[in-house]
DNA sequence: CATGAATGAGGATTCATTCAT
DNA sequence: AATGAATGAATCCTCATTCAT
């Protein structure tokens, strides 16, 4: 039908948008990218950007909802599903650590922005990073009380250790996305992270 | 003496731009904070910022300036100092947390712009950022090193603990200085970090 | 069709900006010309104007570029024509004048600006202008030796002989232009120009 | 007497801030040269700036008012002197080129900026380079008409005459004094420029 | 649906000039 | 007389967004 061609060739259209405003996103950051340089690279006109987008932000959240699926597919039910099976408590955190890196691989662009845009003031951008770091502390709180509940880690402020293990783990992926260090070693690193969480630094 | 008068005034209208200034980079952001809004806020006319600074980056230097100060006093030569004797090297962090506690209390404005602000593009500002955090990391680094080397700290990829270590400290102080969370429980609350930096979490 | 309509509103708004900013630097000279007067006169709104022209200096540029056009149509390849044929010297150099009186009344604005701005200090302008006085220098000054080789003029220093000849020419094209001086007998005083300029003043 | 110590520094600070200023156009030009280059190059307060003079124009109107004084004395009574003696006419304008040349160097700051800015626009400042020229074309039209009068000069348009040789010598004095050009054979310039007025360039 | 010309608010910076000390 | 801090008008330029075609 001609309708479904329209509707492809629009859905064509705003991938198009989506995936260069990501690359532009990625060099040359968030709040430096104008629609200017969209329209530009696209080879839209200008009124077109607005058919699809009512404003940068909403590109911004389009690529954050993408990111939320895969977490909720891949992270947020993995508390659920594993917590109940009898491996090591160590292996399911490395797992879950590998779980994570396959999305944020999957979803560099948004991750390198979240990464790399720590959220103070008060733009609606600035409120959606802060949302996912709120959220991130806020799973990652869960987990740990979980583990507090059932025995395996010592009793901690949770909410501490959760701003704690996420504002690590942030420098790391910061790093690790935008200087490429580690690219290579994500996998071993990531259980040297699960190992120091566990086990910290001390000779014993 | 009527220079000495002068002179006095200056300061003081000097110190207004940078106090307003402050202020207004908390409320707002760094990048969201205008020339207009710091002339309308300090209620000075436009000409007369440029008296006494060239742009707004010039404030914020200014301001990490005199944290670097206090840093290099309290904190950079703590290892060389304190390293020497005998107390047992949970104490010696736990004393080094306190330290920069007390220096951060001190310039809470700069250290809130710090933990707040994107450190991910290329301005002069993002530069300025990203540099204090590679510092950051590279004394956490060092002094890593020598605890290893001392014996104390089982061995580690000592860039990616500094890392983790440095990042997990900001999240802290960005959720204390922005939400207010711990105030009253600071010195509690670097207690329990540095435990959970020596030991990590696991029951045994 | 819709399309050369846009086209030539556009080109019809193009045409305004370089009218009006014609007169303005006739009016006003061109540095005292500035985007804000090109905008009031032309009613346009303040971003219009960066639509068309980057700077004010591209509208400069694009007036330049059709006198040199010109100019190299109806003068430059003057030199290779006419001096072929068998036409006394004297002749060809009041046609010559003709030609470039022709070409000046043409681009009247544009050769008003050249003759009447400082082309002493290095902005872009002054580069400009200054440019198109050496052009105008080393034509006069190969027309000059080419004149001495053939044998129809004495030996000079060819250099000095073009300065003050292209410096003579100028005065007298500022002062008709700026004061309308000679507008009616222009042609008459071209050749008592050549006139001048072949035999001198001195009575023998 | 005390106030005439007092005069004495007040006469000297005038002059630091002429010879200051003078340099300053030189280098960047009349416009470009603002209050705040004479200020910081002279050393003084801002305020005592507006002691001397009311703006950057009457330091202008300062110089040309000395060159005017010069001229006066060396040129302008020159024609009534020496137009009565034996002199060859030749020889006489000669001698005329040479007392110009001789006050051009002396006032080599003025006299650029005078042959650097064409003036077309009506600033007070356009105003005073042009009456300059006004009076200089007007000074060799006399000359040219009592030539004329005199038999040694063939009839002629002599405003326009006049035109083309001020002219003539505004190229030749801005190529002197902005490239260097002619530096060392000047005497020798002029005695070719005037041979040129008399005879043409025509072979005979 | 698509286009792209037009808009004007918003932000940075410079500079001549004044005026209290 | 001298000072230099303060002023604010003037200027340039960018950019998100609208709207007629």
């Amino acid at each position: 039908m001609k309708r479904s061609v329209r509707e492809a060739k629009k859905q064509e259209k705003r991938t198009l948008i989506l995936t260069t405003t990501a690359r532009l996103f990625k060099e040359k950051g968030y709040h430096a990218t104008t629609i200017a340089d969209i329209i530009r690279e696209t080879g839209l006109a200008r009124g077109t950007f607005y058919l699809y987008f009512r404003e940068k932000q909403e590109i911004f959240n389009e690529m954050l909802k993408a990111l939320y699926t895969s977490l909720t597919a891949g992270v947020w039910q993995f508390e659920i599903e594993k917590f109940q099976d009898r491996e090591s408590f160590y292996n399911q955190l490395v797992a879950l650590g590998y779980r994570l890196l396959k999305i944020f691989r999957e979803h560099r662009e948004v991750v390198q922005i979240l990464v790399s845009n720590p959220a103070g003031a008060d733009s609606a951008f600035d409120r959606q990073v802060h949302g996912f770091y709120t959220l991130l502390v806020e799973v990652a709180r869960g987990m740990i009380e979980r583990g507090i509940e059932t025995g395996r880690i010592v009793p901690h402020d949770s909410k501490l250790l959760s701003l704690i293990l996420t504002g690590g783990l942030r420098e790391f992926v910061f790093q690790w996305l935008t200087t490429g260090l580690y690219e290579d070693e994500l996998e071993d690193k990531i259980e040297q992270i699960v190992f120091f969480f566990m086990r910290g630094v001390e000779v014993r």
